[in-house]
DNA sequence: TTAAACCCTATCTGAATAGTAGGAAAAAGA
DNA sequence: TCTTTTTCCTACTATTCAGATAGGGTTTAA
């Protein structure tokens, strides 16, 4: 039940890119990012190559370019991400919502693995369907003030002549109507406004 | 978040030996579960094989010989035959219990990824180490019945010489203190008994 | 004795994973 | 205009793994 390097990676990197927006930088190049989280850069390229092919990211080229989310944060789930890379959640083809497949089985309809593992894409999917880049910033950004820690990305390589303005860190990532039952795990602990 | 096919045989193999025990069938033979499953028989044979070696099923060699379980269905989970067989649930090393493996990132503790995929590992595990083969061939067998289907290895290929004992299915299949919380999903529906 | 089962080891193919490498094109600033 | 710094694009590679296939050896019951 894995999920890939480029996959962790590719998250990685646009939630950086959601703090960095958050925190009041327009643009972040790709060194950076690999640098911060320890990414062979040449790879994370690629990476974000296809997420910008994807629409998940826009590129600046040239000097003092560098990416930026191409939506707000709020309105890129974690489950859109990891199926553009990775592929479907579902743990079998004959069990995916987005990528159905036949399975070999004689008999789908009574087949009680195929129950099971539905429960098992469920379980995934309402977690990473319902979180969103946004929120993973949100905690992320909380854990840090919470230990004082010094935010990423905060002033670091602003492009000369571009004031960094501070932004105010947004109350609730906003949008995204929460759209399903309520949940339990760790992420809706430190959300709470979720908690219902 | 893929189950290899060889974790998919190894499941439907074994809830077949479960069907088959539940029916009163004491041996299966490879063939008849490549057959009825529609599995390469020479693969499926490696995989029992490693079943046998884990201590999931016993062999009878020699002529009608074949396997069995080597515990109660109730007393086997679906998560411990994934990980035997596919490795950790955890969807990235640095969540996993079974198997943590430090992650690359710089700072696991103000990770927000982490914690997101730390809910997802538990949200799988919380389903696959819940249920048993027993649960899995007991939802199979219910539909199966409601639909008024011939039962599989009900009186095919007995031993000759071997009369079929009628096992009563079991009640209840017994055993397997429920250890955990309420869940919601298909099975728990199907199992009612789960629902507490 | 023989047929039918499991047992064991080796081998193979294609795809996927996880990168590397090298330069072309674009943009900003001097 | 020229240089620097960035993204863009394409190709290549090494290793592992998935998913088998092949071919016999050993055991057992009739």
């Amino acid at each position: 039940m894995k999920l890939s390097k480029k996959g962790e990676y590719a998250l990685r990197a646009l939630i950086d890119l959601g703090i960095a927006r958050e925190v009041g930088r327009e643009l972040v190049q790709v060194t950076e990012l690999s640098d911060k989280e320890l990414i062979p850069a040449k790879f994370l390229e690629q990476i974000m190559q296809e997420l910008k092919a994807a629409g998940f990211v826009i590129a600046q080229r040239g000097k003092f370019g560098g990416y930026r989310l191409a939506r707000p944060a709020a309105e890129i789930t974690i489950g859109a991400v990891v199926r553009f890379v990775d592929g479907p959640l579902a743990p079998i083809g004959c069990v995916s919502h987005s990528a159905y497949e036949k399975c070999s089985c004689p008999d789908e309809e009574h087949c009680g693995l195929r129950m099971l593992m539905l429960d098992v894409r469920n379980a995934i999917a309402g977690i990473l369907d319902r979180y969103t880049l946004a929120d993973v910033v949100e905690v992320t950004l909380r854990k840090l003030r919470r230990d004082s820690l010094p935010l990423p990305f905060a002033s670091a390589r602003p492009a000369p002549g571009v004031r960094v303005k501070r932004v105010p860190v947004s109350r609730r990532s906003t949008s995204t109507s929460r759209r399903l039952a309520p949940v339990e795990g760790l992420l809706s602990e430190l959300l709470p406004d979720y908690a219902i």
